[in-house]
DNA sequence: GGTCATTAATGACTGCAGTCATATTTAAGT
DNA sequence: ACTTAAATATGACTGCAGTCATTAATGACC
């Protein structure tokens, strides 16, 4: 690696560190570029070649966040219970991991939903959240439909969306809550109603 | 009715129609508040007497469109079918009319999941579209479980909250697809789905 | 119809995100 | 070591949302 290259991911770091310490110290509305470089000790406009705008930074956040996903997932599959437990782990235990930086996983889940208004979760972006979690929920459940446990005129890719939507309601719900609610129970509730239907 | 009355509606009244009309032309983003004061012929500040921010206009959108929502809902809860088949009627019908303005709509969907990330789709605020829906959608659900179409054991809170969140996903996908997409069928399968559960 | 308090209108001003022309640093070629 | 091209850094600048102290319009009351 280069001088050049040290430099740059030394940079990047920096930036990342310093406004993740910001945004959770005074919130993201009331941190400003400005104050983000000035601590880093660089000029206004290098912030840019680094992030294409303010918000963008949080998006990084949630791929970061989300590399540890896959271990999650890793654990979660090659459990032996049936499909509709190994959906409520996975989520759940992603929740608990969210859990750790409430605040920012506010901000990250806020601007997903703003980009994907805007732009969309197009399976061409392999880093789309809703993407990446849909193809998952969707392996858990192709796993359940060979196994008999799901019914075969179900389309997974339907189900595997109203799973991922429904879980990230609950979860702003919950982010926004202050602890008092029970997040596990209450996606446990859903997801079996998800399962079971609602018509007597 | 006074003159100050008269004068502060039609104020009002001619920034909700030029602002709405230069979104159209131009986009959100793309408008300027200078442009719409320039236009309706007012200082830029009256603007901010009349609305609080420039995503307030948008809120205000919705409101005026959701007056049409209980003609709809009227219309649909007399008729003699099926609790599903009430559901279906009036989301598909709703959708119908958010169609009209598809790119208003685009816009104040999103200010809305903006707000709800932000400060909650609480019960005490009585304009909350998510309220709103929740308690209409829970009014089907709670003739239907009289009627004895719906499981006991089902939480009716918690499905009408799944069906909403289902149903703006769903509009969303929709609303920035390019009408190739098929959303009364689509959401129907939801419905379905929700209905039936997926467990074999 | 004149006085005064209340309500609304005004636009210069502030603060911040994002741009861009210019300057500096790096690395490769000779 | 010198030259040169490419990559990176810089901060003054622009554009826009939102504020606020000041001014104007209105209507209640005598």
């Amino acid at each position: 690696m280069s001088l050049r290259e040290k430099k740059k991911l030394e940079t990047k770091n920096n930036i990342f560190e310093v406004s993740g310490r910001l945004f959770k110290e005074k919130g993201f509305e009331n941190t400003t570029i400005d104050e983000i470089t000035r601590e880093v000790g660089i000029a206004k406009g290098t912030f840019f070649n680094y992030f294409p705008t303010k918000g963008s930074l949080l998006l990084y956040f949630r791929e970061q966040k989300h590399e540890l996903i896959h271990e999650l997932l890793e654990a979660e599959k090659s459990k032996n219970v049936p499909t509709k437990e190994k959906i409520k782990g996975f989520l759940v235990l992603l929740a608990e991991s969210y859990e750790k930086d409430k605040e920012l996983t506010k901000l990250f889940i806020l601007e997903y939903k703003r980009y994907a208004v805007h732009s969309g979760f197009s399976p061409d972006n392999g880093n789309s959240m809703h993407y990446r979690f849909s193809r998952i929920l969707h392996d858990f459940l192709e796993e359940g439909a060979e196994n008999g446990e799901i019914k075969s005129t179900v389309d997974l890719e339907t189900a595997a969306e109203m799973l991922n939507v429904v879980y990230f309601h609950t979860l702003i719900v919950w982010l926004r809550s202050e602890n008092d609610f029970p997040f596990s129970r209450n996606i446990s509730a859903k997801i079996d109603l998800l399962f079971e239907g609602i018509r007597n």
